[in-house]
RNA sequence: UGGGGCGUGGCCAAGCGGUAAGGCGCGGGACUUUGGAUCCCGUAUUCGGAGGUUCGAAUCCUCCCGCCCCAA
């Protein structure tokens, strides 16, 4: 329980269906240092704060189910901060939340809810599972809202996750969602989505990352053929598509195409530039657990609010794939995933290279 | 005070006689469980100053102001 509307709704959905519903919220970061301590003027995202607990609380008692804090700072330190600083001195751009559900919701919390008792692990995604009637496997599914889904950042779940996982709200709308905790008259009916990185104060993650990493190596901004446009103060302040933050005169907009980790060299070019029909990605999930032994047809997403594209999946071998885009595709990222899906299935997915 | 170049919105910058491109930044919006992501809209009655030529100038001429480079 987060603390917002969806994983309220999800709990008061399965208390009410007569489950043994235990709530259990996840603390990630040490509140007592970084809310408020230094200065007032430290606001963390929307999610996982400490108000947020508190919301997670409230409705609990409204529910009349118990409900536990766990404290997760060192894990969620480990898994996700730490990987999210050195993948972006690494010149590459890193989707935490990914890291959140794999590694802390859907690893650690499971290991949590054993000590419970618990048959299974519920959480507010909208996403859905089902099994395959011949196999009798774990499928992941797109949510039922389309707006809304968040399949893609569940790609990496094993047959044993899903086995254990629920998403009372993967069938419904946002909408419906809301409407449901008003009618429970839960206080985060109305709450915002959330947003942005949640240990990430508002807008200022170069500065986080610099602050983990010490002083950032500076570098030029060069154009397509070498030539020296400007300097930056580090390449973890880009990413690849980024346009906005380069301080270059130009007559057309200008995109970083490259970030040299080696040479601390970000490369910019127009728009076009941006345009890739392949991509290789590593640390591959299959969701039914088999490497397919051919190539598959599917569309593939390189990002969260990205269309999925219809692309050719290639096993490199049992972690590894190559993923050939029908079409070009604009602005592939290293560090974000790519996630295969046949209609509304989720084939698997992996790190783009 | 010999030669050359330049002064266009907060910044970079196009235009070089026909009535102010574009980019950055900024403001607003859309989108949103990653991205100082992307996308959309807005942002100089005015071109260092003053005169002049012209139907008409940021664009031509004159003078002035302020920068820069080379040579002394």
């Amino acid at each position: 329980m987060s603390g917002g509307v969806d994983s309220s709704v999800a709990a008061a959905r399965l208390a009410r269906e007569g489950h043994d519903v235990i709530g259990l919220s996840m603390q990630l970061y040490d509140h007592s240092v970084r809310d408020g301590a230094q200065g007032g003027e430290v606001r963390f995202g929307s999610c996982c704060t400490i108000d947020d607990l508190y919301d997670a609380r409230r409705v609990a008692d409204a529910l009349g189910i118990p409900h536990y804090i766990v404290n997760f700072e060192r894990r969620f330190e480990e898994e996700v901060v730490s990987d999210f600083v050195r993948e972006y001195l690494a010149g590459r751009t890193p989707i935490p939340c990914v890291h959140c559900n794999a590694d802390l919701k859907f690893a650690e919390l499971v290991a949590r809810a054993d000590g419970f008792d618990a048959a299974a692990v519920a959480t507010g995604h909208y996403a859905q599972i089902d099994r395959d009637p011949s196999t009798g496997r774990f499928r992941l599914k797109r949510g039922a809202d389309a707006a809304k889904d968040q399949s893609y950042f569940l790609f990496s779940l094993t047959q044993a996750q899903l086995a254990r996982a629920r998403f009372p709200v993967g069938a419904m709308d946002k909408s419906e969602v809301r409407a449901e905790a008003r009618r429970l008259g839960l206080r985060v009916a109305e709450k915002p989505d959330s947003q942005e990185i949640c240990f990430v104060p508002s807008g200022a993650h170069a500065d986080f990352v610099a602050s983990r990493a010490g002083a950032p190596e500076q570098g030029s901004i060069r154009d397509q053929t070498g030539r020296v446009l400007g300097r930056h103060d580090g390449i973890h302040r880009f990413t690849v598509g980024q346009r906005k933050g380069l301080g270059i005169s130009s007559t057309i907009p200008l995109y970083v195409v490259d970030i040299d980790s080696e040479t601390a060299n970000v490369t910019v070019g127009p728009r076009t530039a941006l345009e890739r029909t392949s991509l290789t990605a590593s640390r591959v999930n299959w969701i039914d657990g088999d490497v397919p032994s051919a190539p598959v047809r599917a569309t593939a997403r390189i990002r969260h609010r990205h269309e999925d594209s219809p692309a050719t999946i290639v096993p490199i071998d049992a972690a590894r794939a190559s993923v050939e885009f029908d079409r070009p595709q604009v602005a592939i990222t290293p560090g974000q995933a790519v996630v295969f899906y046949n209609g509304e299935f989720v084939l698997g997915g992996g790190w783009i290279d």
